[in-house]
DNA sequence: TCTATCTTGAACTGATCGGTCCAAGATGTG
DNA sequence: CACATCTTGGACCGATCAGTTCAAGATAGA
């Protein structure tokens, strides 16, 4: 069995990023990304790199899927605003809804193992929810927000949207989840009405 | 030496206490705890019980000392809600700036981890996530909210006290925690005063 | 001071860790 | 068919894991 690929570089990546989404960096080891993938030890470390390489291709892939969706959810924020905050949320409740995908957040498990991981995936980790508070601060900037409330705004809903995947991990049932979005979206309502409402 | 306990059982646990909250239970080995304890592993094993055994006391401890200052600060609900919220976000973010302390939460990190925790583990975690709200859900009852708004309040609230615990771990700034916090106390206050509003 | 008791330090066990190596064998090309 | 190439499976390595065992030695009561 040699010569062309005996497997699909995709979907074993796909493979091993939910096998770390589940267990995190230290709970998974190398003959459980071995079982995940169907992959030999060896095919793994020729094809896919070291363990920690192939986590940090993993946090990246997550990062990038879910940033786009992200950024498509926050696409219509010049026009509406609350619905694009709304829609940002609706994509993180949808995909821990998803009963194919495990609970909580592979770049909030990251972050929380930060002391203990190579300095490359703390940075990346780092940067990932970075990235997540600039993408909502430049949509509350095109809803016409100021850039004090912006800022304060986008980082109060990357933090919640963080807290999602801690109390999804917790067992918190799809209304309390519900619950915490919708008094942070109150409050952006109130605080994009006030705006408006200043002119 | 023997005959008499050459160490301070409190120092010990909270030294053990302060390894898992750094670095997590996978993360901390028996040698680690030895270290950061000063006790040798067979004085480990008989005196603080397995590794297991131990990190089930250093969270119930976690939840017992903070839980304690979480109730002394939602003391003053019934006559002051507001301040009551804002003096329980306190807790957290003077303990995170605590330079003595590592960032994050013990039980923030411990429910992170539960598909890959022992059972009663797991259980503990989530019973101290329950726990806070119930806390905070009955200090916005004795502040007279309603039922449901005291649940959602509750239940938000937690949340962003989670979040606080990634957030800080990946570096978050005291001013950028105090900005996801004081949103979600401004939205309680516009809660408050609606709810004045209807006598 | 004698002795029973208990803590301590260190050596040890079997299992598992991340990572490497290499022969076996399937492939594409000629 | 023959050959060079590359993937694959499995054995293997040293390190570290959680947990056990036990002799050495300090203590407390007599």
């Amino acid at each position: 069995m040699a010569g062309k690929k005996q497997f699909d570089m995709d979907t074993a990546l796909d493979a091993a990023m939910i096998q770390f989404w589940r267990a995190g960096y230290a709970d998974t080891s190398v003959d459980d990304l071995s079982r995940a993938t169907g992959l030999n030890r060896s095919s793994i470390y020729s094809s896919l790199g070291d363990k920690d390489t192939l986590f940090l291709r993993c946090l990246d892939r997550y990062a990038a899927r879910y940033g786009d969706k992200y950024d498509a959810a926050l696409s219509c924020a010049a026009s509406e605003p609350l619905a694009a905050v709304r829609a940002f949320f609706d994509v993180t409740l949808e995909r821990i809804a998803d009963p194919e995908l495990p609970d909580g957040c592979l770049i909030a498990q990251s972050a929380m193992a930060i002391p203990v991981l190579s300095p490359a995936v703390a940075a990346h980790a780092r940067q990932a929810l970075g990235f997540q508070r600039l993408r909502l601060r430049a949509a509350l900037k095109a809803g016409r927000m100021t850039d004090q409330d912006a800022e304060t705004f986008a980082v109060h809903a990357a933090a919640v949207n963080q807290s999602l995947a801690v109390m999804s991990r917790a067992g918190a049932s799809p209304a309390q989840l519900l619950a915490i979005v919708d008094v942070t979206v109150d409050a952006l309502s109130q605080a994009l009405r006030a705006q408006r409402g200043r002119f």
